[in-house]
DNA sequence: TAATAATCATTCAACCTTGAACTATCTGGC
DNA sequence: GCCAGATAGTTCAAGGTTGAATGATTATTA
């Protein structure tokens, strides 16, 4: 896609809208999914693909590191998050026995049953906000399109 | 798109993806359009988008509660980010003499200058994370989905 | 036209993120 | 085995965001 000759320096009317319209659209799905967790569960959105993710794993627990990679988290502040998430009684902390450094984030029952009932809600928001407006025809080419922007930027 | 019927509750395994590569990718863009403007410029993205939303309008200047809007920020948040520019000189208040609750965030001649000097960086990371990973056929259907996703959530 | 409601913008306190500094542990080369 | 350097995670201070409360002005309506 990218070649190796120097792109054109500017945007050109098509990529510009596509520009415009993913940086609008990108703070309205934003906006509202947040106001939605917030309303159905007193949750920010971080908070709740944190449990997500935790309960994706057999364990239902992963290492904060791999944790901070798949959110695209500064370490600091999925240390942070956790922290909260702890207080409230969503997720502890294990120390992992096979390298010490390093710490487990373990999703509780509470946590799990906190997810579950908040699932249906938050699901409902991404439908109205994204899903339902992609056309099944279009899926495959949007996923297409984010998994190469992922790809491109995994690394760093 | 949306039917009247109620939705399926769940994603199926294409919306899935969808979803999951949209949640990832929008955080890895964020991230390194970031990085590229604090180093090329000591600016936050918001920063930026401000000055060129000013820059767009014939006047060089908006009002605050038109800028909000445009930027999907709340008043409050769009308040210290003008005082932030503000205190840095890019950008200045006027007050609006036709409604005198008003006022406008005008861009100031070193904002716009500064806004010139980054925008060859900026573009060209916007092209690494976004642009260029689309392909010609795409724009059109990925710009379409966003512009649907803007109408369904303007109005809030 | 006075009263009520709505809008524009700012302020403040509570909360959250960032990034650098720090502790503890592990790894690889000698 | 030992040391330099990498890695895992936390802490802290500085800065940014949120949301409710406030002040000032404009719109509505009885």
């Amino acid at each position: 896609m990218t070649s190796a000759a120097a792109e054109p320096p500017w945007l050109n009317d098509a990529e510009m809208r596509t520009w415009r319209a993913y940086l609008r659209a990108v703070n309205l799905i934003d906006r509202r999914l947040n106001e939605g967790l917030k309303t159905a569960a007193d949750l920010a959105i971080e908070d709740y693909e944190v449990l997500v993710h935790l309960s994706e794993t057999p364990e239902r627990r992963l290492r904060m590191s791999d944790l901070s990679q798949r959110l695209v988290h500064s370490q600091s502040r999925l240390t942070q998050r956790v922290d909260r998430l702890a207080k409230r009684g969503y997720v502890s902390r294990e120390k992992c026995p096979e390298d010490r450094r390093g710490t487990f984030a373990c999703l509780t029952d509470e946590g799990f049953a906190a997810l579950q009932a908040t699932a249906p809600h938050h699901v409902r928001d991404v439908r109205e906000a994204l899903i339902d407006l992609v056309g099944t025809d279009e899926h495959e080419i949007v996923a297409d399109v984010f998994e190469r922007i992922i790809e491109r930027l995994r690394q760093d």
